[in-house]
DNA sequence: AAGATTACCTGAAGGC
DNA sequence: TGCCTTCAGGTAATCT
């Protein structure tokens, strides 16, 4: 489940361990995983040089030398990536899909492996104008959203704030687990008209939203079923208060935890604590 | 426009 | 032991 942290986290171990080196070689397992068509990757990823990797949203970018393309991967939710040998044809390790071969590493380490148990992943293969169009449908970044706009943006919605928080196109790179431990921690319900919240609670709301995300990737993220970046899981999931919780008693106030469908996501939440 | 529903997939967990 | 159902939860597509 890779939100905005994980997604963070893996892109970060990327920039370390693969810009400036040149993919070599392009194999694919899984066409799907391009929707259906692999030969625009395995005819120009080999000879690019990966010049740095980025995050947008939950979208990995890795910037390339060639034609001023970018590969975008979205990891959906079981997506990952790992270093490892080329995989031989016919002994490829379990769910893995595509491999990129890098230059300039031990041969045990020459392979950038991309596995995806659920294949809901996605590569693209984008020119400028087509990373612009993909641009278009993302809202500003968790990280960086002022106040003011995430207050013009949360109001102009009347549904739920479980559904507006979750939309990508409104604030990119929330998901389930931070939106459910954000709302705990800014003491709001998640069925809750989003235009209903004044200036005092969606400066609350987003203060608590960059708190959470800025210490999940302190620890790397949560890793609460199987997700790991390139050095490993991550323990955020030690410090949520509400995800997966439902049952125990409120860490503030000690009632018993709820949980509902909002949104049709599983939500967890304080009954008393969450107005 | 917003809500509900379904589809995409595999594996883990729980009931019997 | 094993079969069955349910759930996990990001996004797009479809329908009301």
């Amino acid at each position: 489940m890779p939100e905005l942290p994980e997604v963070q986290t893996i892109v970060s171990d990327l920039n370390e361990m693969v810009s400036r080196r040149v993919i070599s070689e392009v194999a694919v397992r899984l066409p799907k995983m391009m929707g259906g068509d692999a030969d625009p990757f395995l005819a120009l990823l080999p000879g690019a040089q990966i010049e740095e990797v980025i995050r947008l949203g939950k979208w990995v970018c890795f910037k390339l030398d060639r034609n001023k393309l970018t590969l975008v991967v979205h990891l959906r939710m079981t997506g990952q990536f790992e270093l490892g040998p080329w995989p031989e044809t016919d002994h490829w390790p379990l769910h893995c899909h595509v491999a990129l071969r890098l230059n300039g590493f031990p041969p045990d380490q020459e392979a950038l492996l991309y596995r995806d148990i659920r294949q809901f992943g996605r590569w693209f293969l984008l020119d400028p104008t087509e990373l612009n169009i993909h641009l278009k449908k993302l809202g500003p970044d968790s990280l960086l959203i002022s106040p003011e706009e995430f207050h013009t943006r949360l109001t102009k919605k009347k549904s739920s704030l479980k559904s507006v928080l979750l939309d990508q196109s409104v604030i990119a790179g929330l998901g389930n687990i931070y939106v459910d431990e954000s709302l705990f921690a800014a003491r709001l319900s998640p069925t809750r008209s989003a235009a209903s919240l004044v200036k005092e609670e969606t400066d609350r709301l987003l203060a608590e939203i960059k708190r959470l995300l800025t210490a999940s990737i302190a620890t790397r993220g949560s890793t609460t079923s199987n997700y790991k970046g390139l050095k490993g899981p991550g323990s955020f999931q030690h410090q949520h208060q509400v995800y997966r919780h439902s049952g125990q008693p409120c860490p503030a106030c000690g009632a018993q935890l709820e949980r509902s469908v909002v949104a049709g996501r599983t939500t967890t939440f304080c009954p008393d604590c969450q107005r």
